[in-house]
Order: structure tokens, then sequence, then C-alpha cells
DNA sequence: GAGGACTTGATACTGGGTCTCATTGTGTGC
DNA sequence: GCACACAATGAGACCCAGTATCAAGTCCTC
């Protein structure tokens, strides 16, 4: 799962350097949803020595190919979810972090539907699901 | 317009204070999104005298009623809304700024069909929509 | 290998937002 | 009306996420 992340870099033109090899593999081992902070808490953790600057231009690197997304959780905070780089949603889970993308479910008849009513030309959206993931669900 | 956040605030059970009418006023005189920022930059410029935390402490309680919502922008910055209690989602127009709100458009259907695809229970959602509003679109 | 461009870590900085606390102002009960 | 309890305030310190800068280090190509 890193090596995904790895080759999709290096096919991106990115070079794979120490740093990014390790990062890449502390989301690898992250299953769900993250922040930043948590993987600077976790780089320290292991005594990586890998900077906070670093550890940001590697998410906004991610970012840039669409292998990760920045979603914003219910409680304002940021997350960044890793995902395929097709267009899509996220299906988050507030009790445990695991997150579920779904693609095209009808949303694009919603936004016409939107765009009707009030006249706007739509150009892009932002749709975040929050709920329980069937293990969460199941467990109370 | 200030009047209708004032009286909500009122039938709420808090105080109407000095600081509260002056920040309603600004929120009223601006029509579409705002941030934070915004209002404090509002209040410097007309020597209003009132505090940040205030500004953060009362837009806090409009969220908390319903009276303003966040939403996110395209760039990730965080503005306000001024908006009706119900549920709804906004159109932001990112050339003005300018909002629109839409009820109900057959969201229901795209979350019941993405929990049926992926065993979630949806509780919650967000839905953002960007685009141009009429006088934008025109406007070039 | 050598070399230049890309990448890095340290650190300072910014901007949004929160916390604290002494002081002030509000609404209620009388 | 008035006094009083308590909510609200402003100032300023503080926190945290994210960005900018820059000298030093690393990677990849040739």
């Amino acid at each position: 799962m890193s090596d995904e992340l790895l080759r999709a870099l290096d096919q991106a033109g990115v070079r794979l350097t120490g740093p990014r090899r390790e990062i890449a593999a502390l989301i690898a081992r992250r299953n769900g949803h993250f922040t930043a902070a948590d993987l600077i808490a976790d780089a320290n953790k292991r005594r990586l020595g890998v900077g906070r600057a670093t550890i940001f231009r590697l998410l906004d690197l991610l970012a840039e190919q669409g292998l990760v997304e920045r979603v914003d959780l219910p409680d304002g905070r940021h997350a960044y979810v890793p995902c395929e780089p097709s267009h899509h949603h996220h299906l988050v889970c507030v009790a445990c972090g695991a997150i579920a993308e779904v693609e095209d479910c009808g949303i694009d008849a919603v936004t016409a539907e939107a765009s009707r009513r009030s006249g706007f030309t739509i150009e892009s959206h932002r749709l975040e699901l929050f709920g329980r993931c069937p293990n969460c669900r199941s467990a109370n």
C-alpha cells in the first residue's frame, strides 16, 4: 500500500527520497483518516527525524496527485484520507474513523436541481457523509 | 435583518448586550458570506471597541442557534453565512461571495444509496456547492 | 563519479481560534 | 426604580495548523 503511493509519486516525476518513503509508510499503516498532527506524532514517536514542513509538503504533493484528499470533519478539524484519484465522496465513521468511498450516486441530479432553482452555474461541490460503519454499528 | 438575529438570540435566552447588537448589525450589513476576520476588521474600522474574543463567542452562539453556519470555502478557509435554522445547503458564488440556500433537493436519495452500498448508517452530511451566481455569470 | 536541481530540517512566522481573568453590564426579583 | 447575582466583556497570552525562508544535504542524470 505504501508501494502504491510511492509508485504513483514516481510516475508523477517526483523524487523518491528517504523521508518520503518513511512518511508514505506511516500513511499506509493508518487505516481511515488521519490528521497532519497524527503523522507528525507518529514520526516523532519513531524518531524518524523528519520535519513538520516535510510532512505538510508531502501531503500537498499527494493531494495534488489525488492520492489523498482533505476532508473536513464535523467538528471542523481537517483530516486527510488516502483514496483513488477519481472523483468520489467519502463516508466517514464518526466512531472509529474508518472511511468508505462512494462514486457517483445521483449527486449530479442534485446539483442540477439546485442550479435550476438558484440560477447559479455550479462548478464544483463537496459532499461528505458522516455516520457509523457496519462494525461500529453492531458494536453497541 | 439584524433585528431578526437579535430577536432569535433573545428567544434563546441570551442577553442582548451592546457589543452583540453592534456585531449583529455588522453581520446584517454584509450580504453573502464573511469570515471572522472580516467582522474583526469591520469592528476595528468603526472603532467599536469590541474584542476579538467577543466576536468569536457571538459567532459560536449564532452557530449554535442555527442562525449562522460555517462553510468551508474551496480554498480551505472558513466562512460564515447567515441563514435560516432549517436544514439546507449553500451555494457559494466563487466570484462575488454571494450565497443562495437550497432546501431538500434530492440529497436524501443520495445518502440512502450511499448507505446501501457501503453498509454505513448515515447520521449527518455536509454538502457545499460552488459556482457562479447569475450576476457574475453574465458579467463576463 | 560530478554536478546541478530538487529536497530537507530548523526555525521563524502567520492567522484563526481559544483561554483566562479582572472588570463591566444586564435582567430579574423585589 | 434598585440592588444584586451572574452572564458577558476586552485585553492579552496562548495554542495549533500550516507556510516561508534558507543553508545544508540528497538524488538522479549524464
